[in-house]
DNA sequence: TTCGTTTTACGAACTGCTTCGTAGACCGGA
DNA sequence: TCCGGTCTACGAAGCAGTTCGTAAAACGAA
């Protein structure tokens, strides 16, 4: 059982979209990149008990230690939609994706990408 | 400003999400409902918090009160997926279906009824 | 009226997350 | 060597959400 228990907070998110973005960073990186320069302790602490959770994991063969993400932003995304699929959709990701169409506008492309997403799933499974 | 700050917690979605299938509730019947009839002051102070943060509305006329989802599941579930968009999606729609789309399979009703509003969707695009 | 039951109200403890201040180790330059 | 700057570690406070115990009011039956 290495998996994650419990899902990142808000917080941990936004460093999360730090390491993805900028890949492996020290403390002073990932505190500039997220505006909070002046709460340099706070993005220390907040690494090291992500690090104790398993969200992070960190080089410390220099003194200026590097953190890196765990897990790949694709892998966290999905949990994060089977959880709220879970919490509020009746565990039905069909529902989920009902709601997402008609709460923000998508551009034609990403329309069009996520029918091609469909098609192809569709026809796996007539194809079958 | 009534509009909710912040979106309701797990514990509250819980009891929303009986409000939402059972209609106005009293405390015991939310209660049973949740298959917590042991914790029923629990339930209380937590529709007493809710009553407070305006996610639910009570009538007061009976001894009894009575508790009502103050705002429905569908803009309830929108701004839960907004929100997650938010903080994981880069503020996108698209990509968080793309990954619900994988992350969770859908019946091949539940797809067609996706491709079915997909496809009226982009109609209204091309049709301008 | 009296008593047991139901209900609301509320305080207090507990948990988890976040923030900050401080201490101690380490490094490099003067 | 000494000192300022940088870094890690850690404790403690603060806050929000949750749980529970207890008190007080209201009700209804005997």
């Amino acid at each position: 059982m290495t998996a994650s228990r419990r899902s990142p907070t808000d917080t941990e998110l936004a460093i999360l979209r730090v390491l993805w973005a900028h890949g492996p960073s020290t403390v002073r990186e990932v505190a500039e990149e997220m505006g909070r320069e002046g709460a340099y302790t706070t993005v220390l602490k907040l690494l090291q008990i992500m690090t104790g959770k398993g969200l992070v994991r960190r080089d410390e063969s220099a003194r200026t230690h590097v953190y890196r993400a765990a897990r790949s932003e694709r892998a966290t995304q999905r949990q994060l939609v089977r959880e709220l699929a879970d919490r509020a959709f009746g565990g039905s990701a069909a529902r989920l994706v009902m709601q997402a169409l008609a709460a923000k506008k998508a551009s034609p492309e990403e329309l069009a990408a996520i029918r091609e997403m469909l098609a192809e799933r569709q026809g796996k499974r007539e194809g079958a």
